[in-house]
DNA sequence: AATGAATGAGGATTCATTCAT
DNA sequence: GATGAATGAATCCTCATTCAT
């Protein structure tokens, strides 16, 4: 029963299924095959649709960063200008970008920057959004906005491989812990 | 002529090489051929010491925490008890174990931990460690202890992903960062 | 709107298409894909209209070798009942079968020959016409007019090889080289 | 039984049975799989010795071609000086190069050359050598030796492809034609 | 008539691992 | 102790071909 225009729903799948494998996994060594199966398909039409590996990898990383970047925005809208921090930092923990699948596969595109120029780019893309976007929320709110975000960001990606690695307590008490820093931060006396 | 003793002098060789391999891939897509030649011998040799590449892999993952345990073990006896975290923090920055190549192995094994159970065990036992070593270091400097130091632990990992992603400023910066916010803990009034 | 009588378009698009595909890659290892997409339609119409890989290029191969008969019999029409053995010479190398491609192309043919049947009895349909063509023509002019035409039905099949290799004098002097041997054939005293 | 110094062995072996696989099949259709299989290894051996297919093709022509190298020195040192021509294009039609299976190689290489650098530089080597040999020869048998070199090494080409495609005339006549020509060449008035 | 969708089969290549010497 | 030899298993990728619309 093949229909027109599946090329979007099997991109969609594909990528879905590519989180799913790298989370369960917790490294890269995900094989095609498995991913195109678990997406309900052959492993050539995922080569048909997407050219090699690399750019499934890559689709599912760019997925993994606008789901975030969706959530951001979200958050922020429904804040107040002054409680703007805040809501980047809730946005970063929310239960969608925070679940045990999603959170692996994170951790584990991280490491794929390290030896990919491309995921590279994209993460640093991500970085400097994230930096610039808590900096302009700090701005008024402590000496100094750039610095404080840069600590943040580092916070929060450190709290995350804690999540990563199962740490029992860390889902529960990382959004905690990155608030009281930020609290910190922004009640220095100056 | 076969040497004698030459076993641990091998196998040094090998998990200074893995280390090496691993950090300059930034992967652990590393063969087993590569690290045996780099180390000055055949893959059958490296299998011999050490039955296979999970255990080469385990093996380095072993140094490097206990590089970093030998070095922050230096800094804690010279530091005056008062600065102890402080001495802490230093000693996770130092030249030795900060070196671009050393950070993203380290990184890649923080990945390898979310799929090997062995790896995982490793680390675990170096993260309760360092936390319960920064808990006493910064009892009765701060209120709630525990929580600050794993907040610290937390940034501490946060700054070596941005230091193996290459962030321009982030090896300069990091001690700094780290630092500031040991500060804001111990300063807080209370 | 389906065009009526659009058969004979595309089936006649698709043989240049794989002639000039197999002319400019130098060998068989063209997919259908693209030759279809040079050809303006999609593979499974290529399919469609031919059966099959093995069929499109037999088509091909069958264009090659009626081509070269055109321009034959257009040269021997043309020529003195005297001077027909020149004119076949000169219609081997008429521009139109010895343009690069073609050239190229026609030599991969004679290597399919080798393993396909149906491809090896279009061959020999085209060497023995050539053979009987220049047989008649020399009959008269040497005293072995077969014996010549063999000769001389190799010989161009060598100046084609070095044609298809690209050996830089070869087209131009391809011509004179045959033309001098025929000359020796039938000059010869007797 | 594994021993030392195998790998002359191995290599001899494949390319062996390359060209035997090659000649069979009449094209270069042929998995490395199948190569190894008639060497009496695995294909991961195959790999081992010679990096991939395209250079275990290329060692197979090399080998091709010093074989009727050390051919043609053979029967050159067996000819008196006037005779050399005549004992170079015996050599081309020694029946060690001109066994079917490698004819059949030899051809299918020919058309390698067209699309593969690498074999394309050994061509123009062996036909270099072939030409200025037959040069050497014919200086002073006839005015323009350059160029009647030429013709003969075109025709012997010519002479193979008939061979290689089973032409049932072809192997017994070939060095008739090639020697008649040579004949007229040299007989020529001047 | 025409095509996008889909796949099965197959091939090159890599690599951890074993073994005989 | 040490190594060259050897391989089986696995993986990415390609492509001719089929099918429903």
């Amino acid at each position: 029963m093949p229909k027109l225009g599946m090329e979007p729903v099997r991109r969609e799948a594909l990528v879905r299924a590519t989180i799913a494998e790298i989370g369960e996994e917790g490294s890269l060594d995900v094989t095609v095959a498995r991913i195109a199966r678990r997406a309900g398909m052959s492993s050539a039409l995922a080569h048909h649709y997407f050219g090699g590996k690399d750019q499934i990898f890559l689709a599912a990383m760019r997925r993994i960063l606008s789901d975030f970047g969706a959530e951001a925005r979200r958050e922020l809208k429904a804040a107040p200008p002054q409680r703007r921090a805040e809501a980047i930092i809730r946005a970063c923990f929310a239960p969608a970008s925070f679940d045990p699948v999603t959170i692996s596969a994170w951790m584990t595109f991280y490491v794929l920057a390290q030896s990919d120029d491309a995921a590279l780019r994209l993460w640093r893309i991500y970085q400097r959004r994230l930096t610039s976007n808590l900096t302009h929320a700090l701005r008024g709110r402590c000496r100094d906005p750039r610095q404080a975000a840069q600590v943040l960001v580092a916070l929060i990606d450190g709290l995350y491989i804690r999540a990563a690695l199962h740490e029992p307590d860390a889902p529960g008490r990382a959004i905690g812990h990155a608030l009281r820093v930020l609290a910190l931060l922004t009640e220095a006396p100056g």
